[in-house]
DNA sequence: ATACAATCTACAGCGACTGTAGGTTCAAGG
DNA sequence: CCTTGAACCTACAGTCGCTGTAGATTGTAT
């Protein structure tokens, strides 16, 4: 039995984190001391630390909500948890692919720049004019 | 002279996002009509379509502001233009870089998991047991 | 004159937290 | 036993960059 605090420092989370995970219902909601406060048992360290290294992993809230309930059923087929992992896997590739077409462009217009006044700034001209521009960007990086 | 709609299809920009930009002072405040719509400038587009095409490349509306404030002083050095792209650049490689670590740790997980059922998903157990991982992930990805 | 698309304002919601204010409780030291 | 002060409590606002909604009004084409 311990403390928000203790829980807290032992996953690497904030306080306020916790409660939060709470109450969005992704933590189950502990026991009370008679004067209010929040006391955990060991079965909540496993949980948190879960969430936590799937969240450093790049997994949404939702995703790990997901892979909390299937491995609550531990006689089930493992494919659905294929499916989650490989979906991240999915978009962390395609983030990367963006984001190296980005550096590409930024790298390109900060080596053609060699002027001194603003004026002849080769950076805002190709912000400014998206013709002078090589990719096709999609959306702000995700 | 042209109404909201028009700018934005111009620029493949959504209406209410053109307002947003108003209202942060991004964009200024143009004429109206009697009934009190908004008419734009030709001028309007340029500074509209520079903020769009920075977003593509993953400047924040800060970064923008400053940029664009910089481009109305044509006379000054481009060093600060420079500072910012040069910013944005290293932020999109370190992005770059934790990615890349996700996506080896995630790929690895995947590759790891033989297993049909949960209680023997080797996902779900890298993911519990942050001392099977390899890399020491930092915050989740910004 | 009428129909109807486009515009207007104001505000709520997203994800995943983080920070603040103002009050209460717990644990340790005297 | 009493005091101190760190840690806790709730409730809510703010972050970023939009997006969506509701309900009213305006502009334009027929």
């Amino acid at each position: 039995m311990f403390s928000i605090g203790t829980l807290g420092r032992r996953t690497g989370t904030k306080v306020q984190t916790i409660r939060y995970y709470e109450q969005i219902g992704l933590m189950p909601e502990p026991g009370r001391t008679d004067g209010g406060q929040r006391r955990y048992e060991d079965v909540a360290l496993d949980r948190l630390a879960f969430i936590r290294h799937a969240r450093e992993l790049g997994f949404s809230l939702g995703a790990i909500r997901e892979l909390l309930e299937l491995s609550d059923s531990p006689e089930r087929s493992c494919a659905q948890v294929d499916a989650v992992a490989q979906k991240q896997l999915s978009d962390v590739e395609a983030r990367i692919a963006r984001l190296e077409a980005l550096r590409g462009e930024l790298q390109r217009m900060i080596r053609e720049c060699n002027a001194d006044r603003v004026a002849d700034c080769r950076i805002l001209e190709v912000l400014r004019d998206h013709e002078k521009c090589l990719a096709d960007h999609g959306r702000p990086d995700a």
